[in-house]
DNA sequence: CCTATATATTCCGTTTTAACGATATAATAA
DNA sequence: TTATTATATCGTTAAAACGGAATATATAGG
């Protein structure tokens, strides 16, 4: 119960499954999370957090940069199924078809002005 | 986005998914409900008003009883989708297998000690 | 009408959640 | 080492959620 609860909680949040359907498109770093959910970063960083503790999303550490994308949902077979599920689910939705269409620009060297 | 968050939200408290779980199995008025729950009447009516909300539940009047029981999915695609797969969800959990078991002695004229 | 009763709603206290700024951590580069 | 930087954690505040007691509503029966 105690898991599912978990998996449920963390997808009961509009910042947390906008993370959920833009990582559906590609891996992405906090910064670049950050600037897509138009969030601050510490709230950024625990809606990650949260996501991941319910095994939603994994993370890669590469150098200063961690990379998130969703799980295979092997760590819960609820996480799974909904993972499975948002692929489809919400791709009507205007504020997430507004957000997919701005990612292609979202870029972490751009946003921190380097190149 | 709202509606989903709405159908999340509602299956995001154990006590609901409780309630949620016990009407897989047969319809029950509000006072079964809560005997069952072991929480307060208010509590429980407003617990059932959310699920209701969602979607994921209906009612019928039937004189001074309220009988709620799962709703067909109809009014939205994410309730229809979550109450197919609450189903076999959480079958194995402790608190619902006890729960479960209770089931058959609960109910309502005895609970309100008449016969 | 009046009474009884099953459920819904209101009120209020307590706990949880989400947000942000500030600070800490960890990795890179000099 | 020190400085820089991407991310994580801490501290605090405001809003929302959960709980129960008290009250309101609605229906049935006299």
């Amino acid at each position: 119960m105690k898991e599912f609860i978990k998996v449920m909680k963390a997808l009961s949040d509009p910042a947390r499954v906008k993370i959920m359907k833009m990582l559906q498109h590609k891996t992405m770093c906090v910064c670049e999370i950050q600037t897509t959910l138009d969030k601050a970063q510490s709230t950024t960083s625990k809606h990650l957090k949260i996501l991941e503790d319910a095994g939603l999303i994994t993370y890669q550490k590469n150098g200063l940069w961690v990379n998130y994308k969703l799980a295979d949902g092997t760590q819960s077979p609820f996480a799974a199924s909904l993972i499975s599920h948002l692929h489809h689910w919400l791709e009507d939705d205007p504020e997430v078809q507004i957000m997919v269409q701005m990612l292609p620009a979202i870029d972490r060297h751009i946003i921190l002005n380097r190149n």
